[in-house]
DNA sequence: ATTGATTCCGAAAGCGCTTTCGGAATAGCG
DNA sequence: CGCTATTCCGAAAGCGCTTTCGGAATCAAT
């Protein structure tokens, strides 16, 4: 049982290759009865074009690249198996191919990339945590391979890109806890080069103007978006002199590791300090106590990225495809008065 | 700046493109002198073959797949980050690349495997989560697609595969609660037609008579891999006669369903019940109190199974990669005397 | 019946690369 | 110096598909 091509399905109908490509693309003189005639032979031999010589052909791959972010600090992102569900769900309904591709270490990553325009395996790339200035934009842009970020970087201006609006979000997070009557609220946030770092901080510090309060710089701390850079930064702010009442974390995990230590120090998170999360990992549900956050739908998500980058692949304009969300407030137990 | 290719480079170096191919793929009929002088020249403008017109031409694709395990109850796998981060750092060696597919629902599988073999954009494939018997298995073995399988299902024999001895795990869970003291064991297990859901069942079955302990059909308990699968299964078993000191769980997020249900009784998880877990998920670390479990090395499955997807297509004897690894006991704060 | 416009299909070239094969240049040998 | 054995490179064909172009048939109109 060899491999059914353009070839034995021509020489089966008496008719030529190409004949039958066209027929099978829908071109318009091709008559409706041999199409039909074509079509239903292709269908019974369960005919499908070898990718590779129709990619060669067209000059495109039918294919997209999912750029992984980086590993950090060894931990792999939860949030990379919901995205991928989104992004194949979009890309099955052309049965175009996703593939991953990783940049190792940061040195590497322009190889990366620039290899991944070069061989042209595919024809449009979705990149995520991008960074302030991402050189991986800057060099997808100057390759003028079709892209949509996940998130933004500084200058957005230009590209597709999906978000949600994490400024707002912190806004409303700080509201929420002032509504709770919380006026002590610490921020512990993500490192600066992350371009959603410096919204969620703003956002912080927006919220906490509006609100009539001052955002205290020893309420601040920065650290690495792990459990354990939350316990650490939730620590040193618990032993200031007049620790907050509330925490606002830039992402979950954080947000866990606060709750830790805000336990190591024989009080209760939610009762005798609040902790509110931001990511809506369903982690975040068997937390000790379940952890309020802000949620996004990460495969809704996928599924945007993914039919943007096919719009944008047929030609649409990149300004057109720029679409901002809002996060939801999760509430569980982790907040309180 | 178009494309740098064979053409490009040869009439550079007034040479012919089929000598600049032969040079660059070490054919031993170039002499050094050229074969230098053509790398040189390759390195400096960037060449790199396109992946398509190569694979065209050799019949085949630098490329595999991975077989996303369904997502059971819309829940995406936690694990699949970390497996990807290992399959791709195997495949990166030989510059290849890493396509991941979806099988959306079970009656879609066929279709989606056939064509993926049909249509060999890959030349080898990664499947999760195998069943008893599995069809995609079937399909893939008909096929004569080189794949490697992460488990194992009951037919194990003739493919290469990685798992974890879940046998063993598992009597050695059982070894390690009666060591503590228990002996009213419970089972919480995940759906049988999973090949390890037998396999883990067996094991703590095993590890229950070896240890003179009756098994006791009342306390084991059949459900999704879920926490609120786990949280229904403890809290039947809690409800019973004679309700169990201590659970074994078949996956982590069942053992963290379990310990809410104990929660949800008033009773101290790791004091006054154990649990045990399975997959070393992080999330463990963070529950109340942190779970202790069976931890298998992900990342570095991943590796293991994309070498051993490399070697296979090299020719290897699928007989000889098959490889068992041990899990380790983690122990956190949820078993106790 | 002649022309011109349509409709439909086949021939041919090409996408970028690999691989087999043959032949020119060089080397080794008597 | 002539002959065979080596070394090295180019020509050609092909992978499976797409797409442009031209030509044979059919049709409508004169």
């Amino acid at each position: 049982m060899s491999r059914v091509t353009l070839k034995s399905l021509a020489s089966e109908l008496g008719l030529a290759e190409t004949t039958i490509s066209r027929a099978l693309n829908n071109y318009p003189d091709i008559s409706a009865a041999t199409r039909a005639r074509v079509q239903a032979a292709a269908e019974a031999h369960g005919y499908s074009p070898n990718p590779l010589a129709r990619g060669l052909a067209r000059g495109m791959a039918e294919a997209v690249a999912y750029i992984m972010p980086a590993s950090v600090g060894g931990l792999s992102e939860p949030f990379v198996a919901q995205l991928l569900q989104g992004l194949g769900e979009a890309l099955s309904k052309r049965k175009w191919d996703l593939v991953v591709v990783q940049t190792p270490a940061a040195d590497e990553e322009a190889d990366v990339i620039e290899r991944l325009v070069r061989t042209g395996k595919v024809s449009g790339a979705v990149l995520s945590r991008p960074h302030k200035i991402d050189q991986r934009i800057s060099l997808l842009r100057d390759a003028k391979l079709p892209f949509v970020v996940h998130g933004r970087s500084k200058d957005c201006a230009d590209y597709a890109w999906y978000d949600v609006d994490n400024y707002k979000a912190f806004i409303e997070m700080v509201d929420h806890l002032v509504s709770l009557g919380h006026q002590r609220i610490g921020y512990i946030g993500a490192p600066s080069y992350y371009n959603f770092a410096q919204q969620r901080l703003d956002g912080y510090r927006q919220g906490m103007t509006v609100n009539g309060l001052q955002p205290d710089n020893q309420h601040i701390e920065i650290c690495e978006m792990t459990d354990t850079g939350g316990a650490r930064a939730a620590a040193v702010m618990l032993a200031s002199d007049v620790p907050p009442t509330a925490l606002i974390c830039a992402t979950d995990l954080q947000a866990i590791g606060a709750m830790e230590a805000i336990r190591a120090r024989n009080l209760v998170p939610g009762k005798d300090i609040s902790v509110i999360g931001y990511d809506g990992l369903s982690i975040g549900k068997h937390c000790n106590p379940p952890l309020t956050t802000m949620a996004q739908p990460l495969v809704h998500s996928g599924r945007i990225l993914g039919d943007m980058l096919l719009s944008l692949i047929d030609g649409a304009d990149p300004k057109s495809l720029q679409e901002l969300r809002s996060a939801e407030l999760v509430r569980r137990k982790s907040d309180g008065p």
